[in-house]
DNA sequence: CTTGAAACTTTGACTAATCAAAATTCTCCA
DNA sequence: TGGAGAATTTTGATTAGTCAAAGTTTCAAG
């Protein structure tokens, strides 16, 4: 059995591979994101590579292999149905539930997790819009835009807010009070460059602007 | 923050004082109960006593100091409730919850178990009749009498099965297969010293023989 | 009392995960 | 192409938790 460490350190290798598919998650990168020394990160990249769950290059940094893969969607899944289930059924908030799951996802059994999924009606995505892989961990690749990538030629286009990709509390406060959470219906009324803002619309006319950088995380769909 | 071990030797230390108030609780004993061995349990008595949390006797035993049977009546609040919500809410088999509040309850915000205790609508006793801790701290205490008690000079006295001391899935097993399920109403019939045996009446006239020892771990209440 | 078995503690060693700081390697720019 | 500076790895140490096995203490039975 993988430790809650080894859970972590796989799972924030497949986050990143996601962003870059191919390259090799560097050092200093995880470092970051799990809050530990460089110097940590390397011995436990070699570790999992002894383990077969990571390739491992010095000075390059970490792929997944097949088997380090399988088990770090295991721990995604797992992370975002306890998400779903915290949201939808015991009713706390969308922004404290990341937390929460973090430490969850190494404490539920399978049982548990299927019972869960199937209380939650096998759903596709987390309260964040991220998809949830499936038992048989396959995960529905999602091709949204941001809300930065369109307000170019595409003013004025009806979307639909899809997905926020930033899971931080702060984060997910703003959106909530500007009141972007998947599902709402938005548009792009107007970009401007110089002040690095985007106007939207929301539903009922309500108007709101938003910084490039925060409208660079909020996926949206066409409808 | 106390570590998860800490969490389980300080519960397994509560736990044990129930079953003999003001003695002790000695050194073999928790091993067997952690499944660890005898110096592990001495080495860890000591850094409990350092942190004040036990009150440590060589070659006699640990006894809680009041920080520690705080912190023990916590983590025995958390593990309590969630075995209740796993039950009610979640529909899983009271046979197989301890084992799963048994990770959980070291991974559970404070939040969430105040949600759960809300939702259940700040319940009493967990699945087995085991008192649940209130947020204060404080434990109802319940004086039952086993069913193995009972026979001698009440044979045919009716009462309501309201606690199983055996978490075991075994032993839970049969208590379902029986039918002796916390709530239900029970009458013992006869006592046979000789076959260590004792007939008692269920619902509808159902009729079932239970040895003593299982009967020893079942609490009824008069009714 | 004495003594021997049972219970307990001590000792030395190990694993997982971590850090600080020194040493190495890489990369890119002048 | 040759450093300088950034990133990475190495080294030496530490903490929490654990075990096996050797050494003590306790206690009850003779």
């Amino acid at each position: 059995m993988a430790t809650s460490t080894v859970e972590d350190y796989l799972k924030a290798i497949l986050l990143e591979e996601e962003r870059e598919p191919g390259s090799p998650v560097a050092t200093g990168r995880l470092a970051t994101l799990l809050t530990v020394t460089p110097g940590t990160v390397t011995a436990m990249l070699k570790t999992l590579a002894d383990s077969g769950l990571v390739a491992y290059e010095p000075y390059a940094g970490g792929l997944l292999t097949t088997a380090g893969r399988q088990l770090a969607l295991h721990v995604l899944r797992r992370h975002r149905l306890i998400e779903l289930f915290l949201v939808q059924i015991v009713g706390l908030d969308w922004s404290e539930v990341h937390e929460e799951a973090e430490r969850l996802e190494h404490a539920v059994s399978e049982r548990l997790i299927e019972r869960m999924d199937e209380m939650l009606d096998r759903p596709a995505v987390d309260p964040h819009g991220d998809p949830i892989p499936t038992a048989a961990l396959k995960v529905q690749t999602l091709d949204y835009s941001t809300l930065a990538d369109l307000g170019a030629g595409e003013i004025g286009l009806r979307c639909r807010v899809a997905r926020i990709a930033d899971q931080s509390p702060e984060f997910l406060r703003l959106v909530e009070k500007v009141g972007l959470r998947p599902g709402r219906k938005v548009r792009v009324t107007a970009r401007d460059e110089a002040a690095d803002t985007l106007e939207i619309e929301l539903d009922r006319g309500r108007r709101a602007s938003l910084g490039l950088r925060a409208a660079g995380k909020i996926f949206v769909e066409r409808v």
